[in-house]
RNA sequence: CGCGGGGUGGAGCAGUCUGGCAGCUCGUUGGGCUCAUAACCCAAAGGUCGCAGGUUCAAAUCCUGCCCCCGCAACCA
């Protein structure tokens, strides 16, 4: 069990089938920013994160690549790594999957399963259809043929170890009721509930034979373990958990979040704590499910040319900036959208004009009236004073309950407001007047002791999010002890020595030209689309032959309607000079049925016709894609006669 | 009746669990200030909280029904 002043937190281990994206930084990110705050809160912080780099597609990428799959995976690994140390972070463990330290102790716990009847050898069995290489089940068939390709199927019998989830349902469901704040949001909650447990869990296939890249199952390996025990378990091999040396899995087990996006909640709210109840050990004590950072136009995607790689952005607009606007833009748990305007909008308006500006005048002004020696802070001198020395306090606490629930960007909002309030009180206190006035040296002296003190708090609860900005600030206050920046000191308000000397220096954060910023990083994010990728996209060279094997003719449109129950689907007669013929495509999100009658569209005639949606479709419509996604058809003149060639 | 998320001033969002003056950022308009990065501060305009019922002293929030948008799943020959 694990002691009380300990703070386990894990990211998912992603999976290095190819480069990280942003979406993982945010994970990661928000785990850092949690680890950071809470061994400032002074807890003893175990962060982990890592990569699951087993099964089929390592394995396949790996091939594809002409490398090994572990050779592939280190390189791959390399970039990885130097991403979470440009984002700077404190991760204080990494696992792989592939390292011996894991791969034993998952034998062993699958060993154990087995040993203990959790995991039984059975056999799948279902429809095969040999030219699709598919396993379908009964539901999925189409009147008893390959839902693909409309072929016989046949009834085939796979062997693999199965995991007997149901076993355990009752008692999971009782967890979630007895432990309300197990899974956040509580929304996710439901949606397993309704949808997986309540209508009964299947057993679940833990092994494979189709491929072998993959910790062998002990006593057959002919078997693979498969992702779920091979992946789930990582969060506790990590610690040693069945080793030698356990001391880690003593201390800090149970974790206390699981951090990851939602499309995972699902292995971790049902077959890790069932895994876990299986082995006997106590349950993590929440799951927290964050939203995805989508783009303008939906989701990431290459094709769109929207992406955005976190490096580049680093790279020109420093890692507080990124780090900051994840954190801050985005209502954690809740998909949130980048956008080059929001972005450069937050670093201009709260990091530039806010913050660093508010630590430039207040510098500027202790170095000008004083001669960059920050006076003695006497507590409550006037009402102003009172007033934001309350608002700190305050604001203190906002924030502290907020990252108690990781309510990331509420936190911030806190700080700001902070930030906000001790603008004011520049314009409230007016220094500039009592500057001229000799009489009232001290009470100016005064009001810079609560600027420089109002900042110091500000850079000291900022630590979790920001790397670079809170050093900068204590510097440019001369506050060097690390007591000054400590959490314990923040609620003592006279702690900036009398005297102290102030470093004057460049913004912290410069002004950005805002459309100039704004094109750069839409260019940034068109661009990352390099040629090698277009390249990959481009098909291989096919001889003249080749292509006369196509038989395309132009085929007017004589009827269209909708399918049922089917949203992309329209069924098409075709009229083909000599015949006619019916044919299904997937444009109905683009064109009306009413749109296309009488239309000569080309078409592929020689093509297998398959069944989709249970119709027959025989040939295939050409269209092409637009840079909107919009489909457009092929569409001809109307003088080509039906049924003419096309080549 | 496949699953889920959402609809709150011009834009983007919080608030909904636990009912109590409708809030934040940006934009707009007007004003103030000169310590500061053309920054900062104040004020104003702007919302029937998707629609319709219901519960309640009181509903953005709870209940019922409906409409619309967006993901996922199915499906793109």
């Amino acid at each position: 069990m694990s002691e009380e002043n300990t703070f386990y937190i894990t990211t998912p281990i992603y999976y290095p089938s190819g480069n990280l994206h942003i979406g993982h930084a945010y994970s990661t990110v928000a785990g850092d920013a949690m680890a950071r705050y809470k061994r400032m809160r002074g807890y003893d912080v175990h962060y982990l994160t890592g990569t699951d780099e087993h099964g089929e597609k390592i394995q396949k990428a790996a091939l594809e690549n002409g490398q090994e799959p572990k050779e592939y995976l280190d390189d791959i690994l390399e970039n990885i790594q130097s991403l979470w140390k440009k984002l700077k972070i404190t991760n204080d463990d990494f696992i792989r999957t592939t390292e011996d330290r894991h791969k034993v102790i998952v034998q062993k716990i699958f060993q154990r399963l087995m040993d203990q009847g959790d995991i039984y050898l059975d056999e799948y069995e279902g429809w095969y259809c040999v030219s699709c290489e598919s396993f379908f089940t009964d539901y999925q068939l189409d009147n008893g043929h390959c839902p693909d390709c409309g072929k016989e199927v046949e009834r085939v019998k796979e062997e693999s170890y199965f995991f007997k989830m149901s076993k355990y349902a009752d008692r999971l469901q009782k967890y979630y009721e007895d432990h309300p704040e197990f899974i956040q949001p509580e929304s996710r909650k439901n949606e397993m509930l309704n949808n997986f447990i309540k209508p009964g869990l299947e057993d679940l296939a833990v092994s494979r034979t189709t491929f072998d890249w993959g910790i062998k199952v002990p006593e057959n390996p002919k078997h693979v373990i498969y992702v779920w025990i091979d992946a789930l378990t990582n969060y506790i091999t990590a610690l040693g958990y069945g080793s030698e040396d356990d001391t880690l899995f003593k201390k800090y087990w149970p974790a206390d979040v699981h951090l990851m996006a939602k499309e995972i909640v699902r292995f971790h709210t049902i077959y890790w704590p069932i895994i876990l109840m299986a082995l006997d050990l106590p349950l993590p004590k929440k799951i927290y499910a964050h939203g995805w950072i989508l783009m303008k136009d939906g989701k990431m995607s290459k094709s769109k040319g929207n992406v955005v790689d976190p490096v580049v952005l680093i790279d020109e607009y420093g890692l507080d900036a990124v780090r900051y606007y994840l954190l801050r833009e985005v209502s954690f748990g809740s998909d949130g959208v980048f956008t080059p305007e929001g972005f450069v909008d937050r670093i201009n308006y709260d990091l530039a004009n806010d913050l660093g500006n508010l630590l430039n005048r207040t510098v500027a002004m202790i170095s000008k009236y004083f001669s960059g020696e920050t006076p003695a802070l006497k507590v409550s001198e006037t009402t102003e004073d009172k007033q934001l020395e309350e608002f700190i306090d305050q604001k203190i606490a906002n924030y502290t309950s907020s990252m108690d629930e990781m309510k990331f960007s509420v936190a911030l909002q806190s700080v700001w407001e902070l930030i906000s309030r001790t603008n004011k009180y520049i314009d409230e206190t007016e220094p500039w007047k009592l500057a001229k006035d000799e009489t009232k040296k001290d009470r100016l002296g005064n009001v810079m002791a609560h600027l420089a003190e109002s900042l110091r708090v500000t850079a000291v609860l900022l630590q979790p999010f920001l790397t670079e900005a809170p050093s900068a600030i204590f510097y440019q206050l001369g506050i060097e002890k690390e007591d000054l920046q400590s959490w314990e000191s923040i609620y003592e308000r006279q702690s900036i020595p009398a005297g102290t000397k102030v470093n004057k220096d460049k913004p912290i954060f410069p002004r950005l030209e805002r459309d100039e910023e704004i094109d750069k990083v839409k260019n940034m994010m068109t661009s990352t689309v390099p040629a090698a990728e277009e390249a990959a996209d481009q098909k291989p060279e096919v001889v003249y032959d080749d292509f006369m094997k196509l038989d395309m003719r132009v085929a007017e449109i004589v009827h269209a309607e909708r399918m049922k129950n089917a949203d992309k689907l329209l069924q098409l007669q075709v009229d083909l000079g000599s015949e006619k013929r019916q044919i299904i495509s997937g444009i109905a999100e683009y064109y009306a049925p009413e749109d296309l009658l009488n239309k000569k569209v080309i078409c592929v005639t020689n093509l297998k016709p398959v069944k989709l949606r249970g119709e027959l479709s025989e040939g295939m419509i050409l269209s092409g894609e637009g840079e909107d996604g919009q489909l457009s058809l092929a569409m001809t003149d109307q003088h080509l006669a039906n049924g003419s060639k096309v080549e």
